[in-house]
DNA sequence: CAGGGTACTTACCAGATGGTCAGGATAAGT
DNA sequence: ACTTATCCTGACCATCTGGTAAGTACCCTG
């Protein structure tokens, strides 16, 4: 049952290894990008075929074989390609100029915005970081950068006094989980009743921020 | 759709664990949902093979089939399974004497429990809890009760003063996925560079329960 | 000792899966 | 016009998948 992306995204190029060349393939190739991210996301690595997925595009499975090797070969340009989404949202505001608590509140605002145009991706991000998972130290090379460089700014801002002493990763990873938990764990909320709407998650993302300012505001 | 083969199964168990005259059955059976519990819960249900389930037990895989049908039937005898797990610990704690802002570490403490020594069951969890896993609906079934109790015993709290006026799902909903997210971001850990030990786990359950009582305290 | 239920096995299968191989089409470079 | 490189496909295949059918060994009960 492949659905369509909710919003057609406008990543590109940053081509692996070889240049880009015109329109043609690269289309194509996203194409599949777009579908493996998908379904990944959703129904899982094993759960995913490539006879489906290439059914779904209307194209043969021998060409998504053709541009990305393997199978795994395939996740592992998913979840590089996904990594660098993430790491561009965070990292405009890393390098933005908001300050202090400003900063933190517009990460989290980052991510959340992410999550809801991208469900999908943290769909995969859930499906990846589970142990075991195939492309587990892809992910770590892609993402474990931004979290150190997110960790040694917590670090400074808490030597400077401007935030409250604290396990800097330990706060990142429950923030991580809390907004992955959001987007995916759809059934869970449906188990305790409660369809997923706008207000749910404005209301989450405030609770998150409470969390944060309980957790990192130095005066309390 | 419970299968008739489980309700008989169910119904010759009574309670589990007990050894009837002649235990040789019940007994693979209960290692078959052992290794069931713990396949589903790392490499998922997808992955899993019943050919491998068998050989890591010495057995052969039609005896898996002939306690438990069909591949979907084993799952929902794990899911059911363990939901009674963690629905007796946490029944232990609401029915338990503690009250107020002691029931809510009670219960935290509890689910900590569970998952420092079932870590296999959270991973579960988050197998299960997937958008379109196929033994959603069962869960939902296991586990609701149980959350709209608790939920029920949360609103009760805040009508009576005792919590601050907070939407109670979500707040429940934050505290499992990030107990969940602690047993089984494992690798996401490890790409924030982070070797999970006792120590984090103790940190991060300060770290919740920070979180419950920014959320909680009326005070504040 | 006959007969029936329980526990488990061997033998087998139809379909799906990821993957190989050789080739076809088209455009660009020489 | 010939070559080359890119992009895509049909035909095939070895292997693995969950599942069925038919037995075998071992109780227990009458």
């Amino acid at each position: 049952m492949p659905e369509a992306t909710t919003i057609r995204d406008t990543v590109r190029d940053t081509v692996r290894g070889v240049t880009r060349s015109s329109g043609r393939g690269a289309e194509t190739r996203d194409r599949i990008l777009d579908a493996a991210l998908s379904s990944f996301g959703t129904i899982g690595y094993d759960g995913t075929s490539l006879d489906d997925l290439a059914n779904g595009l209307g194209i043969r499975k021998q060409t998504i074989l053709y541009h990305f090797v393997s199978k795994r070969g395939l996740l592992g340009a998913v979840v590089d390609r996904s990594a660098a989404d993430l790491n561009a949202a965070l990292l405009e505001v890393l390098d933005g100029e908001a300050t202090d608590w400003e900063r933190v509140e517009a990460l989290v605002r980052s991510v959340f915005r992410v999550a809801l145009e991208q469900p999908l991706l943290m769909g995969l991000l859930r499906e990846v970081s589970r142990p075991g998972s195939p492309a587990a130290p892809r992910l770590k090379g892609a993402m474990g950068p931004l979290m150190d460089r997110a960790q040694a700014w917590m670090e400074r801002e808490m030597d400077a006094g401007r935030m409250r002493r604290t396990d800097a990763q330990l706060v990142l990873i429950s923030a991580y989980s809390t907004v992955v938990g959001l987007a995916t764990e759809i059934e869970v909320l449906r188990a305790a009743g409660l369809e997923p709407t706008m207000r749910t998650v404005a209301t989450r993302r405030r609770e998150l921020l409470r969390f944060l300012r309980a957790s990192l505001d130095p005066q309390r």
